[in-house]
DNA sequence: AGCACTCCTTAACATAGGTTAATGCAAGGA
DNA sequence: TCCTTGCATTAACCTATGTTAAGGAGTGCT
């Protein structure tokens, strides 16, 4: 089986495609390889490319006045990376992504999907659910996270959420995406007993 | 002229109506009244009211398991408040909204409109636009102020987001918002040296 | 082995923010 | 007027987290 077949099931999870429609969306998508650290798109880029990610992991991260950095979002296998603002308002990115390992990816154009929505009302309806249940209720759950729990408890949701990743990458990576700082989360990290 | 056609130009500050989708819109909408205090939408309510805000402010908040409350986001005049997440999954909203102060609004059904996009496509475009701006955009910010912004910084953002709400509410209210007890943000202010 | 490099941990101290409780103040009701 | 109620402030103390600095463990290189 061609590998882009794997996007498909992933697709129908939220709503049906015909085969004339997935067969147009799977065109648009070629396999391409990063390395570790290799960039996927840099913030002040416009570009509207998509990644479908075969096997590795990606982050995207902001870097505010000061230079501090967040991990603002991980994507995993099997998950869609594009700098949604950006495609979206037409705007170049302010997000960096990049490579947390080596990591294949299918890319493709995220405009030249939008295209094929007026030919293809079901791939509209398909990719705005993905939509609005990634970026609406996903960012909806992690901004009460932030607000309501401490960070002990944000790294328990950060286990849940990735599992094996906490294995893959460094903590600092873990850190950043928490909130605070390596040391704290070594803090967290004795309290609970964990000794690796 | 009727108050709905305050809507309309906000609706075309997205993109283009045309006459006859605007008709259509514009009869869903009936007046109502919602005195300080009275709820528009119940957590555990499947109701999928829209509101377009005449004059006077909701508010949306979440009540943990612990009883903790947050005060999620503020709507006033002439934005529109929807327990987004409830109606495009069709579950039970999570939110309660509730009037801050004695507020008249102009009350349609969320799911009515979107039955109106097969006929008019662009009020599918208006619609989603206003979601991808209003909800991924702004959630972003939202978020990035939440990671890498004090509470003394939150503050100020919050006042120039919401110009002028601060002297109509309590302030546990806008502690509330900012993640914080009334005591920090009392130091805060008192620290700024602000009097009143 | 010896060395450099990256990452994690720990300690000591500083700061932001939470908790509890007391005080003050303004508006409304009896 | 007096009392109550709701809200904001302040103080004292405590906890979570940041900052700085030091040390240790693993890995790869020469």
């Amino acid at each position: 089986m061609k590998e882009v077949e794997q996007i498909r099931p992933i697709l129908e999870h939220f709503a049906p495609l015909t085969d004339d429609a997935w067969g147009d969306m799977a065109q648009l998508f070629t396999p391409a390889k990063l390395k570790k650290g290799e960039y996927f798109v840099r913030a002040g880029d416009r570009n509207d490319a998509l990644a479908f990610i075969l096997d590795g992991a990606l982050r995207a991260y902001y870097i505010d006045q000061k230079g501090v950095h967040y991990n603002k979002t991980f994507f995993v296998e099997h998950s869609f990376a594009v700098s949604i603002a950006s495609v979206l308002q037409d705007i170049p990115s302010y997000l960096f992504f990049d490579a947390l390992v080596d990591t294949r990816i299918l890319k493709a154009s995220y405009r030249r999907l939008m295209d094929l929505f007026p030919k293809h009302r079901c791939l509209e309806t398909v990719v705005r659910k993905i939509l609005e249940y990634e970026w609406i209720i996903k960012k909806e759950q992690r901004e009460l996270r932030l607000v309501m729990n401490d960070a002990a408890e944000r790294y328990a949701f950060f286990q849940e959420e990735y599992p094996g990743l906490e294995n893959k990458i460094p903590q600092y990576h873990i850190a950043s995406h928490l909130g605070i700082t390596p040391i704290q989360l070594s803090r967290i990290r004795a309290k609970k007993g964990i000794t690796l």
